[in-house]
DNA sequence: AGGAAAATTGGAACATGTTCCAATTATTTC
DNA sequence: GAAATAATTGGAACATGTTCCAATTTTCCT
């Protein structure tokens, strides 16, 4: 066939996208570039005019690519749409580099890593987001991540959570998978709070903290406890500043 | 004008639903039945097909209506599902009929009251919820609830709280305002989970039963921490035991 | 170089949410 | 009962995500 079928996509998607920069052949080399195009088009839009009139047609203008073209590299809008979110956040570099007191610092330290990115730039995030959650489709695949990266998320999260057990921090009792999902529902749901707009951007950051630091003390050591009620208040006093300052 | 404007539209799905039921003219009356034939039609769509195939024009055929007609009594797609949800259930009066020994045991009665009705029949709210999402709007009006109704269910909140503070179950020195949203993403973005399917429907009840019970933990007295405590433990092991079963 | 394989392209086509309109029908008002 | 008013109707129309196709271009293999 010279046509390429969805099957074919699917294949075109699967394949890993930050191989090795090596010989690709010109072919492969031409779709990455084209891949980069559409990307940095969507971007473009997203920044002007903030997620609305960002149309496959559109963006296919934008991008000097045909229609057809997007869907051949990405397979949807949403995945376009979350190409560029990862594509944004060189969270994983940073990641590592994060070099803290303990376990539960660590927690903090990531999350805040992460939704630095949000804060520092809501209106590029913000839309982004909330097209992610428009552009929702039929099928089953692409929920708000990838399987794998569902997993490597998940993995990170039991690293942390047993290593502050370990570390005496929290009480070995509490089973790691229920909490992980917790603080994962809570995030998500601040999140989403603050992609439609119910939760202002200086909120976020103190929401999320503060979620995560009373579902932890929850389960915490009473060493672990200590550190965490600070945290809790630290947080609380943030919010209802803000709080204050809004009315 | 004889075409009904975007204005009168507005107004139209701004009166009050549940009016007395008394003597609102052949107009009104008519209009009331149409409604329900539309909204019998949606929830007898969804029921049959799983929210797929639940387009406006075969809504407006099942309810013998034009599509016009749908816009006109509604608004959008998403308000008529919306309006599906919320006539489902006869939360408010059962809500009223709680009667529980202390404020958290309110609270928890109150989260399985409403949660109940999707775990007891999610082949139908698990599509609504998800044709919630996917439906999602382009400017501001229906979050994922009126204002009014958010206020409503805030104010409602807050007096769960503030009860379970003089009763001495939780701590004063916390402020109602930011655990109430706490509690709000947690559950929300367990929803969320739950719709989009990452959450198997057994599980749904103690996850935000295990969510809500840590959140508050945080923040109860040693007296309220203990009731907490029990509750804790008893989500957690339903959890377990589904993923023991599953596994 | 020359044929095979892989992608891109422009455009048509489809489904869907939504809006608009002119004509019609039913209800209210006086 | 007649004029005024409100609502419904069928259908056209628009934007958008997505798919499909036939023709064309580019790259790869030998």
């Amino acid at each position: 066939m010279t046509t390429p079928t969805l099957e074919a996509r699917a294949k075109t998607m699967a394949e890993p996208v930050a191989e090795p920069v090596a010989d690709l052949g010109r072919r492969e080399q031409a779709k990455a570039e084209r891949r980069q195009k559409i990307m940095r088009a969507a971007r473009d839009m997203i920044r002007e005019t903030g997620d609305m009139n960002l149309s496959m047609r559109e963006l296919a203008r934008r991008a000097e690519v045909s229609v057809a073209t997007s869907y051949n590299l990405f397979g949807s809008k949403r995945a376009v749409v979350m190409a560029v979110l990862e594509d944004e956040r060189d969270f994983v570099q940073k990641y590592h580099k994060l070099d803290v007191a303990n376990a539960i610092e660590r927690i903090f330290e990531s999350y805040e890593l992460g939704y630095g990115y949000f804060v520092q730039d809501p209106d590029f995030y913000r839309p982004l987001w909330r097209a992610l959650l428009t552009a929702g489709g039929k099928d089953d695949d692409t929920g708000l991540a990838s399987p794998e990266r569902q997993a490597q998320t998940r993995a990170a999260w039991h690293a942390l959570l047993t290593a502050a057990q370990e570390e005496g921090l929290l009480s070995p009792s509490m089973a790691a998978m229920p909490m992980e999902r917790a603080l994962s529902h809570l995030a998500g749901g601040t999140l989403l709070s603050w992609a439609v707009g119910t939760l202002d951007t200086e909120d976020l950051m103190a929401s999320v903290g503060l979620g995560y630091a009373l579902l932890l003390s929850a389960a915490a050591t009473p060493e672990g406890r200590g550190l965490l009620e600070r945290k809790i208040k630290a947080y609380q006093a943030i919010l209802m500043q803000n709080a204050a300052r809004r009315a």
